[in-house]
DNA sequence: CTTGGCACTCAGGAGTAAGGAGTGCCAGCG
DNA sequence: CGCTGGCACTCCTTACTCCTGAGTGCCAAG
């Protein structure tokens, strides 16, 4: 029903908006691609793309917009990702690998991620249940007071105050944190709670109340923090792009960890880039703009999202390459530390 | 040379213009405000007003607005901090002694500020260089690579890996870890580096490179961390005030850590809150904006800052007393914990 | 020193007109 | 049957003008 000239005149439509953010004429068309044909043929391609919706005229006698329906088929069946340079691509690895820690490798991420597309980039935290123990620690720091220290195979380090009933010996401390140990190392943190269970009753009947507190702010901990730390950057993207309106309920969407989370997605619906455009998009308020989004992880591994969000006129192919490449130096820098 | 009545007025400028954001003209002042005199007597108090730089009109045949110098005048004479409501108070409290552990106090209470005084709000982690040592912990992690953490008194928790020349024995790492806990247990972080100095010396001979290289970490975490962690929420209020064109240039003074430092300014300058008005701050393209900050800290002790960014236009008895509420709160927060 | 009166200024809105980009349709051509 | 050039039509955009009203500065009188 569409034949290739009429895709092809989809395709030009949709460069050309996203490069000029102006309704494009059939004049326009002919003379920027060389399709071979006359404007007005290229007019009566344009009433049928119309008519199937996938352009709209913002008012008569005005050149056509891609709809959303018509961005997705450009995503979809007309482009390719669009692989980075070679300068792009050492600029990412360099940056990125004077990274030192987690927390250092996430925010660098997002700020790339941010400037090399030039929006608003998005990085979630590597999840919790995807991950293993690699090292509990347990610290006295004042009396009744232990610090919970759990560290991650990805990294990540998660610290709880835990009040305990009464004073615990050091000895009887040095014990709970050799049991936590031997019994939960290299465990996927979602076989904790099963893990752990049974352990107060490994302990001495002192030891019984303490090891009961532990164990529920170890607990707490999993189940609380779970997936939800995300950062964002790039906002003053925002602003070059003439959002006007829409820019303060995308502002308040960035500043909302759920809100942010459920634009991301969810996490391996598809080994590759994925594309949510305008009113795709579970959030209302959002209704114009796009996320690209991918996961990232060490090997076969998913360990969390990352991606952009930015206006359905977007240069997807570039976008969707970014994110790609960016995904991948994560993933690999993530392996090496 | 300004008399009472001329303060008077400018104090109705500055409010009526905050409340209303629309210069305010002769006849308007003399109805909302009973000042005793009529139109034609403001006029003439407000072409004083002007002639010293006050105030000033956007254009020939339009109200005044306050100048700089007449939020600075306003700010130090005319008016005093609005303590906050019994609600707010009690809402505060309940709010931040949720939080479990110093990230959590700090994302609270960022979120919290920017509610309060519907702006920007900005709020800096307890400095390094004003904690001390609660525990070192070193944690071998591979063969070859450590785990270095530190905990500090307020809660922040640095971690950093640390690639050593050879493996290391479990034994070497134990008595490791008891030297550097015992040398610098209670210790101020500025102290650590004297502390430290003779450590490899401490050591048997095979354990000098990786002493070396825990000492070199140690030292690169407190200097490179030093007092640049810094973070923000509440964008979307930007939006919401018409900051038009430099709208951009304040998102991005907010993405970079070292603006955001030097906004706040140096800790201590006073022992209240702090203001600084419009071109006063530092930054150009931050001319139209006033940053409202104090310091915050645990008994005589100042750990570190946090504030308000919003335009040179804000109800700055409110916030002030918003941010003189936040910071006292913060401050028996982490003490209590 | 204060006050009412008065002429003056000027931003902002409404109304109008010209310009132009782009369309839809039609008749003719290959 | 599809493509093309021509043409009338639509209607957004810009510029221009005019008008109104808020607010001022100044002056003379109390």
């Amino acid at each position: 029903m569409l034949d290739d000239r009429k895709l092809a005149v989809l395709r030009a439509i949709v460069e050309d908006f996203v490069s000029t953010n102006e309704p494009v004429g059939s004049k326009a068309l002919a003379e920027r691609h060389n399709l071979g044909v006359s404007p007005a043929t290229i007019r009566n391609d344009m009433a049928v793309l119309e008519e199937q919706g996938y352009i709209t005229q913002p008012h008569t006698s005005a050149g056509r917009v891609p709809t959303d329906k018509g961005y997705r088929l450009f995503v979809d069946r007309l482009s390719t990702i669009k692989p980075l340079s070679v300068a792009e691509r050492r600029a990412i690895e360099t940056f990125l690998s004077g990274a030192y820690d987690l927390d250092d490798v996430v925010s660098r991420t997002v700020r790339l991620l941010a400037q090399l597309t030039r929006q608003v980039a998005v990085v979630q935290y590597p999840s919790l249940t995807r991950s293993s123990v690699r090292h509990v620690e347990l610290v006295q720091v004042a009396e009744g007071r232990l610090l919970l220290v759990l560290i991650t195979n990805t990294g990540r380090v998660e610290q709880r105050v835990i009040e305990t009933p009464g004073p615990v010996s050091e000895e009887s401390i040095g014990h709970l944190r050799a049991l936590l140990n031997t019994c939960l190392d290299g465990l996927g943190l979602g076989d904790v709670p099963a893990a752990v269970a049974d352990l107060p009753e490994k302990v001495g009947p002192d030891d019984r109340p303490a090891a009961a507190a532990v164990l529920s702010v170890l607990l707490e901990t999993l189940v609380e923090k779970h997936e939800e730390k995300i950062v964002f950057a790039g906002a003053a993207n925002l602003a070059a792009v003439d959002f006007s309106q829409s820019l303060r309920e995308v502002l308040v969407a960035l500043e909302e960890q759920v809100v942010l989370m459920r634009l991301l997605g969810e996490t391996g619906d598809s080994s590759t880039v994925t594309v949510r455009i305008g009113t795709e998009n579970p959030d209302l308020g959002l209704r114009s703009t796009s996320v690209v989004a991918a996961d990232y992880g060490v090997g076969d591994l998913t360990l969390a999202r990352l991606g952009v969000l930015g206006p359905t006129r977007m240069d997807y192919p570039s976008t969707m390459g970014a994110v790609r490449a960016v995904a991948r130096y994560v993933g690999q820098i993530l392996a090496g530390s």
